[in-house]
DNA sequence: TCCTATTGGGCTAGTGTCAGACCATTGACG
DNA sequence: CGTCAATGGTCTGACACTAGCCCAATAGGA
């Protein structure tokens, strides 16, 4: 802990890659996490959302295209529709998926989505709520416990990103997003059991609850309880 | 909270600006938050930590030195020295400065740091610590409490990123030196007040007490109370 | 007193990225 | 059955950024 290792995190690269790597990543996010439904907005809308310009975006389309997550039409009512379904997960692909993402980075994440988390669950129940985002947060959590094992995986992160969300911090929706994007691949490698379903609805309920009733304490409990689960399960495979 | 606004937390920006915009506000928070002592290192080492390139370090080197925060001396043992030394705030340079930032954005950092370093305290009250560990963040503790009104920001800072480092999470490091960074500068327009340190001294005890007891519930608490009061100081300027 | 390692200063050729314009295609709708 | 608006496809000129190289200055040590 002197001088050079306190400088480590703030000293870091300015930016992660090239324009064109980034938003590849991006897109295949949004894409995994399952975030749009049927297609992508248009290029030149997407384009300036993501702040780069048209050619860089259109050439990471392509590569997604290439790669068989897209398939681009062109002409009024085309676009790049998605034609990504989520694989069943095998056996072995989890303990496969954990290697490729070797040891430090896998733990590196899930304590970052760990603090991240809580901290966003003990922020939203500490704030006043509006009757329209008490419900907003009521209707994320009766559309995951009615997921079928298709949608679940999907659901299940628009519930936990919405925790943040509600808390109106931009850069903390920001930061729970990259959190979740980072183990995206290790959990869409655990296969989705009834039973794992209906003990996180338990969970989710009870952080739920904790919010809406202003508990801080009981909502960061709860989500480090429901994450722990997981954590515990990838870890295990670290061995 | 529909598709879109679910989206807005993925589909932003990929990079936030140009690298030397953003260099410059790197160095310039490596600077301000005291994080060097002397001097900046080597150019060539710099630009490879920073990942950019030479001449764009230069560039924003150049900047700096012309807005009278560094002093490049050339040959052996030269380098980029610091000649920054932070302005006793006036009166209304907090007001100024909260003006500067922007409702929205003031309170999305402050909410954003709550949760990050709440969610660091807590983790780091659950990971079984070394006695190296447990020793340096007792050393930042001492070192905080001893520093006088010129050091005091700047060691305040270093304890509660130590937090965070100690936790092994580079991402979460980086994010809470990232929402430390976003309020750096009202808290440099803040007058630093013998009777503010003596108080902020026993809630950094408290922290650290939970955090070496294991007790992820009153470190979470503890922080929360500490940033609370800083937090609603600033947000009395928002009226 | 000179040598040399270390550091900043500067140049160039090549690549990445951008903004903007224009073209090509498509399907709904009058 | 033609029109037209929305969308992808392509091109160009400009600028940002990079890697790599060599030069210039400096201070300590032989």
């Amino acid at each position: 802990m002197d001088e050079v290792s306190r400088l480590a995190a703030v000293l870091r690269p300015v930016r992660a890659g090239n324009a064109f790597e980034e938003t590849v990543e991006r897109l295949l996010q949004v894409i995994k996490l399952g975030l749009v439904a049927e297609k992508l907005p248009p290029e030149r809308e997407l384009a300036a959302q993501l702040g780069i310009s048209r050619v860089t975006l259109r050439e990471a389309i392509r590569e997604l295209q290439d790669a068989g997550y897209l398939e681009v039409r062109r002409g009024r009512y085309g676009g790049a529709f998605l034609t990504y379904t989520p694989p069943r997960p095998h056996r072995d692909d989890l303990r496969r998926a954990v290697v490729d993402m070797g040891t430090d980075d896998l733990s590196d994440a899930l304590t970052f989505r760990m603090a991240v988390e809580c901290g966003a669950a003990q922020v939203l129940a500490t704030t006043p709520l509006t009757g329209e985002r008490r419900e907003a947060l009521r209707e994320r959590l009766r559309e995951v416990n009615s997921a079928g094992p298709d949608d679940y995986r999907r659901l299940d992160t628009a519930f936990h990103l919405a925790i943040a969300e509600l808390t109106g911090s931009a850069l903390l929706a920001g930061a729970c997003a990259d959190a979740r994007l980072r183990v995206a691949d290790l959990l869409n490698a655990i296969p989705v059991l009834q039973r794992n379903i209906e003990h996180a609805a338990v969970q989710h309920q009870a952080i739920v609850t904790a919010i809406l009733a202003g508990d801080p304490e009981g909502a960061r409990r709860a989500v480090a309880e429901h994450l722990e689960g997981t954590a515990a399960l990838l870890r295990g495979f670290l061995t």
